[in-house]
DNA sequence: TTCATTCTTTTTGTATACAAGAGATTTGAC
DNA sequence: GTCAAATCTCTTGTATACAAAAAGAATGAA
């Protein structure tokens, strides 16, 4: 991607997206974005081209672009795919990951563990995310590492109320270092269900979120 | 979608890759596709942003828009992960698919197999793709469902190649009824299981593969 | 010839102009 | 006041015009 007005208004629209910028079915205003970037309509029209088919706005003919998150249905599918997905990642990486790989990943949890202690949620979600997309990486299939980040980034919005339910961060990270014990020891089934429990959601965390996303919804409708 | 002109042509174009008319490295003249399809290059290029997002097509800054063929590793690698997601649909659907779904599955299988047995392969790659098609409906997640959908279809040009191999076709149409088996009998694990051989890519496939991509590539380049 | 350089042409990227549909508003009847 | 129809405004969709970069052709030196 060079220089292009397009990509860089698409990268920075896609930002705004997943820092949950927007509210739920509001309108992205062709002519107001396009004024704000300094540019014109039609650089501003190909980045939501690009957008929508990632599926981060919904484009209706005639209507505009619209923010739709998922509904709570929809929401618990996606993560239920990111599980499949994680533990893919996890089974391949058991077997490929480099030593390389296997130091930078135990670092990310050492800097999430630090972010805890030190109570800087935003350091910690930062290291999460590298925490993932290493384990992409590692999984050796670089399509996959795509999908899977792709997806991750879409769920970006939603990750944060998952993490945000009381004692949820303790257990997240009793996870990754039982991801981490599964690489160091090639078991690739061991990898792929801890991953599969820890992005899943299932039992409490259910209910968790479900109670997070009726108050995010009430916050983003008023 | 209305009738808009950047998804019809979006569409088109789509199914023109898709149908593999464009060779590899093939460059998607915009002035010439413009005419051709009696448009401007506006919404042109809005289709070209949106197949680039679905991976269908690459665009290069201030280059074009380039039709890529994946290699043979990430193809191999594609389907890996196709195997996952219809091992992944299986599972769901042997706990959740329904009579009437069971029923239009078996058609799917009858008409497969008729049409091997009249040597009309067109009619059997149609009812094939119905038939996975309404394995990803049954899964109940309707987001893995869509998801499964895009990944299909980008791989469809490839697909073709895997199914010419010799005696493939009956061995594919065994599959087919032991997926239809293990869902009747609401076995998660075997249908997962016969899937994710049914479209993985390993041992004699593997060389099979190999083959006809060079084949292909071959062909393409010629 | 072969290579590098300059000039020309082609093609992409962006802006603007125009057309047409959706939504809001006004007007009028009851 | 309420509802409906017509009008007006705003917004999207498409075409065209222009700018700038890349590809290609021509020129000239070794």
């Amino acid at each position: 991607m060079g220089t292009r007005i397009a990509d860089r208004v698409r990268e920075q629209i896609e930002q705004m997206i997943v820092t949950g910028e927007f509210a739920d079915g509001e309108r992205l205003d062709e002519v107001k974005l396009a004024e704000q970037f300094g540019v014109s309509r039609t650089p501003l029209r190909e980045a939501f081209q690009s957008l929508a088919a990632s599926g981060l706005l919904t484009l209706e003919a005639r209507r505009g672009a619209f923010i739709r998150h998922p509904d709570f249905v929809e929401l618990v599918e996606m993560f239920e795919v990111m599980a499949e997905l994680e533990a893919m990642c996890g089974f391949r990486a058991a077997r490929r990951v480099t030593e390389r790989q296997m130091t930078d990943i135990g670092l990310t949890i050492d800097a999430c563990e630090a972010a805890i202690a030190a109570g800087d949620s935003d350091e910690y979600y930062r290291e999460n995310e590298k925490f993932h997309h290493l384990l992409y990486e590692a999984s050796g299939n670089r399509f996959l590492a795509r999908e899977a980040a792709r997806l991750h980034k879409r769920l970006k919005p939603y990750r944060r109320m998952q993490l945000r339910v009381n004692g949820r961060m303790p257990q997240s990270m009793r996870e990754h270092r039982a991801v981490f014990a599964a690489l160091e020891r090639s078991d690739s089934k061991a990898a792929a269900a801890t991953l599969r429990l820890h992005v899943a959601i299932q039992g409490e965390r259910f209910n968790d979120l479900m109670a997070s996303y009726r108050q995010m919804g009430a916050r983003k409708a008023g």
